[in-house]
DNA sequence: TCTGTGATTCTATACTTATAGAATCACAGA
DNA sequence: TCTGTGATTCTATAAGTATAGAATCACAGA
């Protein structure tokens, strides 16, 4: 019996969806995913990314707003890391919409274990 | 082995979570998956979501240049439907992104067999 | 406490997106 | 071919987002 759509969910999933749509932002998720669990200070995503101290601070901040990241502090520097509780839940959130109901797709064609 | 991240991949991606990334445009495709694969007619997403028609339009619009959403004509009715393929490759990239490398995410906790 | 480095906040500007009424286009039935 | 309905396109405006230099704040080491 498919659950009744939560409207909060929907539209927190419509935020982490946004904070993730630009290519910027989606590549310091890669590379923060990437660097997983250990995450990245400021600058060196800036250098790896070549992106200018302030712009990237704001996309920081909105990634943040949105829970998608989580920050600590260890002296002058910050540490970004992913959360992964947020991109479990816009994970779920996509597959119980894509895959459950009317199994529109496929989990199987989805993940693939040899991927 | 992990392969070397596809920039191109990468870009679509970025453009298709945006275009899912406004509130409007995640009820219609939540609409359009839960229809699925008969589709819906504008008018009567427009009705389920009271959105004005010219609105609606231009957020059809945007779903399908992303390649988010199919048309069909049916005299002068047009059916919208998800575009599965899609959806596959946005969810098939956000998997390999969050579960692949180091496993930040993992697929068991994403996808319950019961939910 | 002074200095240098890491990072954010201030400020400004350019650009993009969202919204929606009015006009037009597309199609089918009389 | 005329008419009505479905849907898009035209037009305009409001709102939001992205970018980045300059100024400031935060912290640690001398």
């Amino acid at each position: 019996m498919p659950k009744k759509p939560d409207p909060d969910l929907t539209t927190r999933c419509a935020d982490m969806l946004s904070a993730m749509g630009t290519e910027p932002r989606l590549r310091i998720m890669q590379l923060l995913l990437s660097a997983h669990p250990t995450g990245m200070i400021v600058g060196d995503i800036g250098s790896e990314l070549d992106i200018p101290s302030s712009t990237l601070s704001h996309h920081l901040d909105k990634l943040k707003n949105e829970g998608l990241v989580k920050v600590r502090r260890d002296g002058t520097f910050l540490w970004y890391t992913a959360n992964t509780d947020a991109l479990k839940e816009l994970l779920g959130f996509l597959f119980d919409e894509c895959c459950s109901r009317n199994k529109a797709v496929k989990p199987e064609e989805v993940f693939q274990a040899g991927r």
